[in-house]
DNA sequence: TCAGGCATGTAACTCGTTACATGATTGC
DNA sequence: GCAATCATGTAACGAGTTACATGCCTGA
């Protein structure tokens, strides 16, 4: 039901069409939260308007069909935000790939790593320009967006990946050098 | 079909029945990295058993079957390890639940915020614990086990989140006390 | 005019969840 | 004997992916 909640999330922002959101999906939460392809948002958007969750403010050229989120839909998003599971669903590929790093040799876990250092790093300095320009563009005083929040979340993960495949790396090395003749057996 | 991945990672390390198999994904895995139920492992054991990836290596009271990795799986493990896609699946519903901080308003943003907090700060005492445990019990001069490459790597993870949490809130309070009168429009 | 992007849809398939189902063994 | 846990399975359903399908607008 995540993907619903999603929807309603991105629509309590802003009005927007299921080609706008297949976008916002690419852009944003695809990387860091969920993901969706526009084959899934639009028979879902029929479905939240079918229950009154959203509906249908203007229709453009293309047969373009722009929602908002209703009072009702409002409702329904802020208790599925306030009422947490106790344990959140969690698919994360790269992390799976951490935990199978054990079934590698020293020299195949450097090479998955190495790439790990130079992405989060790479994600770090995308990541921090675009915030520096926001925070300079915006008015001081203003309230500063919530995006700005989730942003910094990003920052501080890469940051954290880059920090850790690091330390990784070096802890690697030095099993590797000290006792290297352990391995090898079978 | 990275269950199918998981199943073969989890093997590699030690043989295993689709009921320890199950145990081992609800202890680690599911928390951070993939979920599973036992009615997706089972299946997928039987497949993998087909495919020559995994075999069964013995069986015992109650039907119970070990299965062990074979050396195609070892191949086709180490294959997938090596050649991650260049954009990872990512299904996390608590960062999606960050991103959607933004509906709400400050108040309810803080009640959600505020039990992250301690959320992670328990998580972060639970798994320092059993880190240092590990670390002491561990001969000086042997191998690090790759366990806890994984392990520091939740620990990291969780410090951030719990930084980040009371960051947030921080910036939440500085901007309802500066502006407060510029919300409750519309 | 025509290429590229806007815009929506659906069918077939695979993956994942929930619920139902069964039985064996162990320890008390 | 019986409760708890070990152990495996499947059917029905819902979620998610891939591929196919169609047509409209805008700008060069």
């Amino acid at each position: 039901m995540s993907l619903r909640y999603a929807l309603l999330g991105l629509l309590a922002e802003e009005p927007a069409s299921g080609y706008d959101l297949t976008r916002k999906f690419e852009r944003a939460l695809q990387r860091y939260a969920w993901h969706a392809q526009h084959s899934q948002i639009y028979p879902e958007l029929n479905r939240l308007a079918a229950d009154g969750l959203a509906m249908v403010v203007a229709e453009g050229a293309r047969g373009r069909r722009t929602y908002a989120i209703t009072d009702k839909g409002r409702t329904e998003l802020r208790s599925w935000m306030l009422n947490p599971p106790d344990v959140f669903v969690v698919r994360h590929e790269f992390v799976l790939r951490l935990f199978l790093l054990s079934t590698l040799d020293p020299d195949d876990a450097r090479a998955v790593l190495r790439p790990v250092v130079e992405d989060s790093a790479r994600e770090l300095a995308t990541l921090r320009e675009s915030i520096d320009t926001a925070d300079t563009t915006t008015p001081p005083g203003a309230l500063p967006a919530f995006g700005r929040l989730v942003a910094e979340y990003g920052l501080r993960s890469f940051q954290t990946m880059h920090d850790w495949a690091l330390w990784a790396l070096d802890q690697i090395d030095q099993a590797d050098t000290t006792a290297p003749e352990i391995n090898h057996s079978e």
